[in-house]
DNA sequence: TTGTTATATCGTAATATTGCAATATAATAA
DNA sequence: TTATTATATTGCAATATTACGATATAACAA
């Protein structure tokens, strides 16, 4: 087959692998730099920032949007995107979560 | 085209996306929280633990093995995984990293 | 209205991922 | 040696992702 059997496993893990798949290619992970950089919400402009080309980044910015780690709102003709801080919250209290669990588990 | 323009970004945005990617997965996700769980390190009773055939648990877990989220060393016949301490610190002080510089630039 | 700007969607080719049966390897046991 | 156990690899079909040209949409300007 090749389908994903994400029938089998639970919400959390399935939304979990969804938020990393979104995370999961280089663009994405600039995307998520460029806005962190930037003071201002920006919008369209990283079209110039990336090497790639305008249907691309509105792709791999949908792609962020779709799993909530960006928002865009409308602003005249253009949309400005920022950083959905709650879903980053999220992967943040994932890791910190986990660290506490590690003790010396290890082989 | 469809591959992935990689060689544009930086080394560190692409080790992120390959982490991400590594984590993607539900079945990968699920074998992460089972090895947390376990107290000792276990190795191939994942495939009990999973609705996955063998030869498909083995997959994942060499994803995983590949990007250093979990390491195997032989034990006799079986191999014994275990979450590598060093790779998720790293994914945790991104996330942390990112949470002091959000401030309030948010649209 | 027409034109401009900004972004999204469609369609499609190239490539990658997912899952598993079949098979191979490697360590130990009998 | 042969058998058993544990895991990895191969090969392949089904599906998903990536990238972009062409085109559509939507807001504003002239």
């Amino acid at each position: 087959m090749g389908a994903s059997k994400s029938e089998f496993f639970s919400e959390n893990q399935n939304e979990l692998a969804a938020l990393f798949k979104a995370l999961s290619h280089p663009a994405r992970v600039a995307i998520i730099g460029y806005l962190l950089k930037v003071d201002t919400c920006i919008c369209g402009d990283i079209v110039n920032e990336l090497p790639l080309a305008q249907p691309t980044v509105s792709q791999h910015l949908r792609e962020l949007k779709n799993v909530g780690i960006i928002k865009g709102t409308i602003e005249g003709t253009a949309i400005c995107y920022c950083i959905n801080w709650d879903t980053l919250k999220k992967l943040e209290g994932y890791f910190s979560g986990i660290s506490t669990q590690l003790k010396n588990k290890c082989c």
